[in-house]
Formats: C-alpha cells, sequence, structure tokens
DNA sequence: ATCCGGGCCGAAACCGGTTTCGGCAAGCAG
DNA sequence: CTGCTTGCCGAAACCGGTTTCGGCCCGGAT
C-alpha cells in the first residue's frame, strides 16, 4: 500500500476507485453512499457526495449496466420509408424526447430502418448488444410486429399512438377521434350539410380512430354519410390529391372535407385548384396534424396541432417508468386535440358573421 | 463442477460463459477466438464461431466498451436554436449516419441542445459517461466551441464542414465555394453583368469560403463587385427577405442574384414578389442546398443539391477510423457540389437560345 | 457484567467481457 | 535422448461499477 495520491489511475479519468481511496473507503461503500442504500451514515454519505462532485466523479454508464443490466438508454427506430410522415416533426420530436432523457441522465439512441422488417430487425440488434432498455414506438400501427416483437421478447416499450390488442401496452396519444369529430360539428355549425372525409391507411391505428370520430361527428349532427365523398389509404401529398379529385368528382361533390392529416388536405388543395375549386370559398377544409406547411399554404389550413415536443417527452417519461417497472396499464395518457383555426373552413358563401373562434 | 448443461445461465441471454461451457473451452479463448487473435487454432476459432452464432451468441456492448473504453456509439448533438437550418435535411442525414454506422456495429446517440453552450454542455456529459467515443459535429463555424472541447478533453470527432485551425480536424465538405464560383460563371455565361450576392453568417465557416467563391467567379468573370448589392448573416428565410429587399433596392439593382442557402433565395423571392420583380424572367436567381421546399417555389429555384444522407454516411465512417486511430489528416474529404438547373436562373429577356444544360 | 441488536462499513463476489501471462505438448535441431 | 522453439490454450487479472455477506463496535436491556 504505497501511499499513492495521483488524483487519477491512468486514463484521465476519475473512476470509484479514486474517490474511495481519496476517502480511505472501500468502493462498495462509495457506490452505496452514492445510491443511497440506507446502511450509510449520514454524515459518510454527505463526505461521499461532496469529494465525488468535487474530484468530478461521473459514474461510467457502461459499467453500471453489465451488473445492473440497464444501459440508461432509450431505443428509437426512424423508419426511412414513409419519412414524409416524419420529417417535418423530427426535430421537435427528438427535442422532446432527448430533454427529458436528459433530466433522468438517460440517453436515446436512434437507428433507422427501410420497411417494417428492417426496423424490427434494427431493434433485435440494439436489444441483444444490450444499447437500448426499451424503445419508443412511432406510428403505431393497428396490427404491429414491433410490439409483437417486444412482447415476445420482453422488452419494455412504450407507443405514439394505440393500437389494436392493448394488453401489456403504454402508450402516449392525442385524441384525434376527438379532433374528427369536432371538425365535424364545427364545418356543421357552418352550415355545411356535405361533408366528406379522407382518411389515412387503416394499417395504421389512427385511421381506425379518426374514423370513428368522423362518423360520430356525423351523426351527432345529423348528417348522412356518403361513401361517395370519402376515400382512404392516403399518406402523402400525391395520393391525397388523388383521392381529392376522386371526392370532388362525385356525383353531388361535398361543400366541405375533412381529412385525417395535413398532408391529404395538402393534396386536396391541388385536387381543388385542377377542378376549379376555392378552398376557404366554395371548399371547406379542416385537417390533422399542424405541419409548417399548412400555415403556410393558400389559403392557410385550419388544423389540429400536434405539440410534437411535448409528446416526445411524454413519451420519454412512461417508457423509463415502464423500463422501472412500472405497471403498464397505469402509462396510459391521451390528450385532447388542439385546434388552430385558420381559413381554409371558412366558405364565403355562408353569413360571414357566424366565423366562430377556435372551439378548443 | 456438476454438468450444468441448461443453454443459459439466468437472464434468458447467452453469454460468452455459455459458449465457452458448451465448447469445453476457456472464455478468454472464445474471446480471443472471436476477435481473430493470432494464437488461436483455425479449427478452434471454426468450432467457436460456429457454435457462438449457432446459440445466438451476441457479445454485451457494455461489457466490452467496459474493458475496451469504446463505447462503439457516435454522438450527435441536434442545436434547436437554428433548427431551420437542419429539418429538411434531418431525416437523410440520420439515415446516412446510422446506416453506416450499423455496418460496423456502432450506433448513433443523439441528444438535443439549446444554444451552442448547452450543446457543449451536452458532448460533456456523453463524454463522461462514456455514451459516446466521438462526435459528428455539423455546422461547423469558424471559431468553434465545441471543437475547442474536443481538443481539450482528447476526444475524437469529424466536422461536417470545415474551420479556420483545422489541426488535428477530420472532416467532410462539399466545396460550397466551387459552387458559388459556377453560380457566377453561369450568371455570367446567360449575360448578367451585375451579380448580387446574399450570404449567410460569418460565424459559420461556409460562408466565409462561399464569399471567396463568389469573388473568385466574379473576378474569373471580369466583372465589378459591388458592396451595395451584397448581403450576408442570413440563416433563415424572414432574413433573406430582408436582405432581398436591400440588394434589390440598391441605386442599379442587380440582373442576377447568387444566394449561400436556399432558404435566403426564398426570402428574395418573397422580396422580388414584393417589389415586382419576376423571377426567372427578369431576375435571376442561383442557390445552395436543395433542400425540398426549392423545388416546389415558383419558379422552381436552380440550386447546388446537396446529398445529405452520403454526407452522414461519409461523416460516419471517418469518425469511426477517427476513433480506431487513423491519423486526421488522412481523414478529410472535399466532394464536389452537383448543379439542379431548374428556372430561376433563366431571365427571359436574355435569348432563350442559350438556356445551357446543367454544367456539373 | 453479560447478552443482544442495530448501525455502519469492509471485503469479496459478481456482471460479461478483454487481455496478459505462463505452461503443456509437439516438433525439430543438435 | 536432450534442449529449445513454437503453437495453442487455460488461468487469472482486469475494467468500473453494484450487491451480498459478515463482522466490528457501541448502546441499552437484563
Amino acid at each position: 500500500m504505497q501511499p499513492e495520491d495521483a488524483p487519477a489511475t491512468r486514463s484521465g479519468r476519475v473512476t470509484i476507485n479514486d474517490v474511495a481511496k481519496a476517502l480511505g473507503l472501500a468502493k462498495g461503500t462509495v457506490s452505496r453512499a452514492l445510491n443511497g442504500y440506507p446502511d450509510i451514515a449520514e454524515s459518510t454519505r454527505l463526505r461521499v457526495t461532496r469529494t465525488a462532485t468535487r474530484m468530478g466523479y461521473r459514474p461510467s454508464a457502461q459499467a453500471q449496466a453489465i451488473r445492473t443490466g440497464r444501459a440508461r438508454s432509450l431505443g428509437l427506430i426512424l423508419n426511412t420509408g414513409n419519412a414524409d410522415l416524419h420529417r417535418p416533426f423530427l426535430t421537435d420530436f427528438l427535442d422532446g424526447i432527448s430533454r427529458a432523457a436528459s433530466e433522468e441522465t438517460w440517453t436515446l439512441t436512434v437507428a433507422t430502418a427501410t420497411g417494417i422488417e428492417d426496423e424490427v430487425a434494427s431493434m433485435i440488434r440494439l436489444i441483444e448488444e444490450r444499447k437500448a432498455d426499451g424503445f419508443i414506438l412511432p406510428r403505431s400501427m393497428w396490427e404491429d410486429p414491433r410490439i409483437a416483437l417486444c412482447r415476445e421478447r420482453q422488452v419494455p416499450f412504450v407507443l405514439y399512438g394505440r393500437t389494436r390488442d392493448e394488453t401489456d401496452c403504454a402508450w402516449f396519444d392525442i385524441a384525434g377521434e376527438e379532433a374528427m369529430r369536432k371538425a365535424v360539428l364545427r364545418l356543421a355549425g357552418f352550415g355545411h350539410k356535405r361533408i366528406g372525409f379522407i382518411n389515412g391507411a387503416y394499417k395504421y391505428t389512427f385511421a381506425h380512430l379518426r374514423r370513428e370520430g368522423f362518423l360520430a361527428g356525423m351523426e351527432e349532427a345529423g348528417l348522412e354519410v356518403d361513401p361517395t365523398i370519402m376515400a382512404e389509404g392516403v399518406l402523402e401529398i400525391s395520393e391525397g390529391e388523388t383521392a381529392g379529385r376522386a371526392v370532388l368528382s362525385a356525383d353531388i361533390p361535398p361543400t366541405a372535407v375533412v381529412c385525417a392529416l395535413d398532408l391529404a388536405a395538402l393534396g386536396l388543395y391541388r385536387a381543388a385548384r385542377w377542378m376549379g375549386r376555392k378552398v376557404g370559398e366554395d371548399l371547406a377544409v379542416i385537417s390533422y396534424d399542424g405541419i409548417p406547411e399548412a400555415a403556410n399554404a393558400k389559403p392557410p389550413l385550419t388544423t389540429f396541432s400536434v405539440d410534437n415536443r411535448a409528446a416526445g417527452e411524454r413519451l420519454a417519461r412512461l417508457l423509463i417508468a415502464r423500463i422501472r417497472g412500472t405497471d403498464p396499464t397505469h402509462l396510459r395518457e391521451l390528450v385532447p386535440p388542439r385546434l388552430v383555426a385558420r381559413e381554409s373552413d371558412l366558405p364565403s358563401n355562408f353569413d360571414p358573421d357566424r366565423t366562430a373562434g377556435a372551439e378548443t
């Protein structure tokens, strides 16, 4: 035991051994003091925490992980196949996740994939190498292979959205069905009677929910649902345009259309222009998502805006709780949609005095 | 030594001990066999690799990291302060990085930050917890605190872009200066004599380089450089609009303007509309970046398009090489810009026959 | 004075790998 | 037949933490 007072061992980093040595304690004691074990004297705990911070000690995440089995890392796979669905949100979304994660000194590990099989493969790799303790699954699907994988391997996950079989599922979602219902009622309030609907693809859960919401709203308003002015399966602008043309060229065209996503609405704009209809004048449109392009569209799109930063933050917290063992049934959050009223839903052939503001 | 033939220990995972036991070898031997040490018989190596894959053995990244000091993880901090600079590229960029990383079984750890100090703080956390072995530094600055940090702490990094003092810097970049030079020459070829320039902010290196490129082009074309039709410091659309108005209201306005970024050009579009000038007819514009909005602008913007997926891929490979010890001076890549000729640079008051195609 | 029970901490095992060191056995020269 | 490499592998240390186990010491009850 030569009195080795060198501040750090060799690698420039200060380890738990350095701290222990400096204090004349066993490293196990230091570890327990730092992690709040009850069998450590309060005075000792204080001494330890103080010198630890003074020496700039920071436990190695890897070393901890190997014993605890927890890498303190959240996994997120970005599917570049449907990148357009993500693009505008991505920065905010990542920011929300990362911010919430850092507060608990967790980190975010991201990978990309093309297509759902590739996505599952990426997840497996992250699991097996122990790079991620759990996953955030965005764009949750009605039947989701990612969920199946997580169930099978017992790895924690949290959905952004809901799914058919919610056993063991923690999730966060915005009530898109409620948004669609309110959209219908708002349009009905403006005097519309023929209201069309352009929906997303049913492989995603949101399409099921928003369809229900639309139908609920129609029933509540006492309006007739007409399949000839409804479309589905739209995920990008071009598909929205095609759907829009079909809907607008029905025998009796709609005076208003509810869209399940902004990209569909933007496509509908194109279809309308092509067919001589003027959005905001003789065609009302309400949509959902709140992508930046919607604000710059002509006319600016009335839409339900989703806060992806907040969503990312909530998802991260839910997932961390899930990993720590909280029962998933207690980790479900549904928040109300928020309408941003702009100009696409105020047809000029209706009384402009009835311009009613946003009804959150 | 009771013959314990249980396939895995307890945690469901198959460890190196399981493999060793199954083979009747020491775990050190298995490790060396797997990692290609020369003191292992070829026949043994074969036996080992085969049973390892058969048993589905995947070494724990954490356990490896603790001894090797390498987490096999690339760090990337997204600065949400200037999110607009990133947004369109982000998905592609992440995809490029992640894809190249996975090929070497590395992963990508991302964090976000607001402002440069926050960014440095995030990096420190990742370093100290050993969550990242090195960093990709996008949007490199002329004087970059992130670089200073990495130098000081001896942590590997690679720049997306260049910087003033390139000591110890590995980097990847696209020759923006060359793009600006070609833009000038192309416009001069169309007969323009008064060519303006809207540049980015000088805190970023690219602004310095593109300015040089612009000046070089002007000199080569034998044209006069006039400060009254030049602007700088533009990073987003609104600033581009302001700069555009200033440039267009010079005593003798330009007939063509080179922009260092698409967002500046899009702002210039607005300024032009506001001042009664028509881009592509009586005002020629060439820009740089190739963001999606540029293609949808009216008229479609002629611009140098950057492939952010490829950039991400190259950056990842360079960084991995750097971490593995390659001399940074050997890790520098400059690729030529690629022009996408559209309609913003073909003024109608010039002979349409001279419409010359893209000169890459 | 003895016994017993906590409070507190040291020692050591453990996690899953990597790397060093040393020894056994076979091969080859002397 | 001995001596010396050389090839190949086992044993053990090590990395930086966490967690279990046991023991010392002190105070209070009998």
